[in-house]
DNA sequence: AGCACGCCGACT
DNA sequence: GTCGGCGTGCTC
């Protein structure tokens, strides 16, 4: 049946349906293109349910007028969304073959999400005047005015601020206006006077790349190779401080861990405009102000992670992802995007320079950096003379170790602590020990719901699935033959503390992992609990990056061994990176510094070309094998996976999507397979993986494919999700 | 994803 | 006699 199209909204909800929902506007209103980026609340599903969406279209239903419901209201006067910002979500919702609504969803701080106004950054709020500080400082009634008139006098508080500190200010506030103690007034986001502290001389690499960056404009994705402590982070303040002057803002991507107050201070106390920080580590309410800050241009630069790849810029210039290689810029659940590529679209579509800078890129940068598609500049020095760490690599095999720490290692340790200087031991396990096992028969403690040993920890007295979570008592005796011979296997953090402490027991010791670091900023504080005598510094990878410690003159690491056999086929390049990563933690100011290796295997390959030729050699090998091999960046990966309570849903759906996959010239569907843990949490769990030579035929078959994975019957006994370019294969 | 509707087991 | 199990279908 047909019926008279009648002009409505296009509306973009979180909700996993890839398509937009038809709204009427609401009774006296009529649909325009203003409308297109605000959100709106709106009825949705049975009953009262509501939704907050985004208008991402204005045009006419030729649907049954009936079954339009209008919107409820208006949320934003203005867009919150438009622009490049909005065709770069746009894009990701086609490139990851994700709902528009979750993108945007994903987009958006929290509060927006939820449909808060949008925060006004400069806020109505009051302050004392002179008189009334006089008055408080004089002796007088108690009462509420007063206790106001003493608030205020600490500082100028906004008005919702007083909401919370003293309900029902308002009429003390009205008494104090009217007696002249106080008075309205408009709070700027960045009250503090901003100094700027002088730029220190470059060096001469330093000084080329930043005027080769001078030199660019447009459109110009940057690769900044530069080894660890070569100064990559001054040469983008420069940067920065070029776009800055330019009137423009720019919009630094950091690692998850790498954004700590002293990064921030140090962004903040150079450029001399107001600096704004987005992180998990923020509230709600102050993710979504910083967001507001970038956007109404107030903000002059603002340094997130991951997810700031979406705030909006009032007046773009620069953008800059800092340790590119880094994985935490891959979001591994709803839509999996990652921040870098996302990064390069938008600089793409803004026509402004991208710099993409670590000391390991990733071998997808390297690749377009070598094939000349980014401008790659090189720091082949560190900074301030500071000289490469001399690396030792420690044959183990038949010697005895004492809880994973060879005499040698442990001789290395000593003289740094007798010369005052400090030591690194890396190892990338927590924990006590990585299992729990038999020494009669060979049995071992596996988590009940995993396909995983469980972690000894507590000196032996726990066990703790990493996968799940699950915790556990040790049995006294093995389950299987009953001996009494139960003892923790290897080694992790824990144990080495533990070692260390005895062998060392004057030694500062200070454990950094992801048990010691849960609370916020437990990590600065515990590398400044280290202090500048001499000490040792235990923990896992959580060490390698972003502090300059300048008494830290060894890097000892334990265990590599691990990572030098593993399956996936990153796992090469990942090991190098850390590996190197590491090791510049070591001699970053004038103390020279060591680097010890030991291992089981010191004639691996990945380790001789590592030693001999840097990590240049290492990614110069691994992008060979990836062409030969297939895999990216010469071919491109998409990976279906999916999760149900029992074996036989997970298989019989991955059979059935693997049937229905679109044949396509150059695009391949893999048979579906178990994950790597294919059973987790007590989920099975299963993949199917494609792998293309061209990206453009591989999104076309996925966009032919997903509307019959959707209506699958088995896909319904499954939660799925498809990953674009994953990253992990588990 | 939520949410409601809808037909079959162990409890007050 | 009901509370509730999660299979199925829908959301402008």
């Amino acid at each position: 049946m047909d019926f008279r199209p009648v002009p409505v909204l296009h509306v973009a909800l979180p909700v996993p349906l890839p398509r937009d929902f038809d709204y009427l506007p609401p009774a006296g209103a009529l649909p325009g293109p203003d409308w297109v980026g605000c959100r709106v609340r709106v009825p949705f599903g049975r009953g009262d349910g509501e939704q907050v969406g985004v208008v991402v279209g204005v045009g006419e239903s030729g649907a049954d007028p009936a079954s339009l419901k209008p919107v409820l209201a208006r949320l934003d006067a203005q867009p919150l969304l438009q622009g490049e910002l909005l065709e770069s979500l746009r894009w990701t919702a086609g490139y990851y073959h994700a709902p528009l609504g979750e993108v945007l969803a994903t987009a958006l701080p929290g509060l927006l999400r939820a449909g808060q106004p949008v925060p006004d950054t400069r806020r109505a709020g009051w302050r004392a005047t002179p008189a009334g500080r006089d008055a408080a400082a004089a002796p007088g009634r108690k009462g509420r005015p007063r206790e106001l008139l003493q608030l205020l006098c600490e500082q100028d508080l906004a008005e919702d601020e007083l909401d919370t500190r003293l309900p029902g200010w308002r009429p003390a506030a009205r008494s104090l206006a009217e007696r002249g103690l106080a008075g309205p007034t408009t709070l700027e986001p960045a009250a503090a006077p901003l100094a700027r502290s002088e730029a220190p001389t470059l060096t001469p690499a330093q000084a080329e790349a930043v005027a080769a960056l001078r030199g660019s404009s447009g459109f110009q994705p940057v690769l900044l190779e530069g080894v660890t402590g070569s100064g990559k982070t001054e040469v983008y303040l420069q940067a920065i401080a070029d776009c800055l002057a330019a009137g423009r803002q720019a919009l630094v991507l950091v690692p998850e861990i790498g954004l700590t107050p002293q990064a921030l201070g140090r962004f903040r106390a150079r450029l001399g405009v107001p600096v704004a920080a987005f992180h998990s580590g923020l509230s709600d309410g102050e993710r979504a102000r910083a967001w507001v800050d970038l956007a109404e241009g107030r903000a002059g630069v603002l340094v997130g992670t991951r997810s700031a790849v979406f705030c909006p810029m009032a007046r773009p210039g620069l953008l800059v992802v800092d340790e590119e290689h880094d994985g935490s810029y891959k979001q591994q659940d709803g839509v999996r995007y990652h921040a870098r590529d996302l990064a390069l679209v938008r600089a793409s579509k803004l026509g402004i320079p991208v710099i993409l800078g670590s000391a390991t890129p990733s071998l997808e940068s390297l690749h377009n950096a070598l094939s000349g598609r980014y401008l790659h500049l090189r720091l082949g020095q560190r900074a301030g003379g500071a000289s490469p760490p001399r690396v030792r690599v420690l044959d183990v095999r038949k010697r005895p170790l004492a809880d994973g720490l060879s005499g040698e290692l442990l001789d290395a340790v000593a003289a740094c602590l007798a010369r005052g200087e400090q030591a690194l031991v890396f190892k990338n396990r927590r924990g006590y020990a990585p299992v729990l096992i038999c020494h009669d028969c060979g049995w071992s403690a596996h988590c009940r719901r995993c396909d995983a040993a469980m972690t000894v920890h507590a000196g032996g007295r726990r066990l703790i699935c990493h996968h799940c979570g699950a915790r556990a008592t040790p049995p006294d005796a093995c389950p299987d033959c009953a001996s009494l011979a139960l003892q923790p296997q290897g080694a992790g953090t824990e144990r080495l503390e533990k070692a260390l402490a005895a062998r060392f027991p004057g030694a500062t010791l200070v454990r950094v992992d992801r048990e010691t670091t849960r609370r916020r900023d437990a990590l600065g504080q515990h590398l400044a609990s280290l202090g500048d005598g001499p000490g040792i510094l235990v923990g896992t990878q959580i060490l390698a990056k972003g502090h300059d410690l300048p008494r830290l003159t060894l890097v000892a690491v334990v265990g590599v061994d691990e990572g030098l056999f593993s399956a996936d086929f990153r796992a090469g390049e990942k090991l190098a990176q850390l590996l190197i990563q590491v090791a510049g933690r070591a001699g970053r100011s004038t103390l020279p510094g060591e680097v010890v290796l030991q291992t089981h295997h010191p004639d691996h390959p990945l380790l001789g070309t590592l030693l001999h030729g840097g990590y240049p050699a290492v990614a110069a090998l691994a992008l060979a094998e990836r062409e030969a091999a297939g895999f990216p960046p010469y071919a491109y990966l998409a990976l279906l996976r999916a999760e149900a309570g029992t074996e036989a849903a997970v298989q019989a759906f991955l059979q059935e999507a693997h049937a229905a996959f679109p044949a396509r010239e150059g695009v391949r569907a893999n048979a579906p397979m178990p994950a790597p843990m294919a059973r987790r949490a007590g989920r099975a769990r299963g993949q199917l993986l494609l792998d293309a030579s061209q990206r453009p035929p591989l999104h076309a078959a996925l966009r032919e494919w997903l509307p019959l994975l959707r209506a699958m019957r088995s896909a319904r006994k499954v939660r799925w999700s498809l990953d674009v370019d994953p990253t992990d294969l588990y």
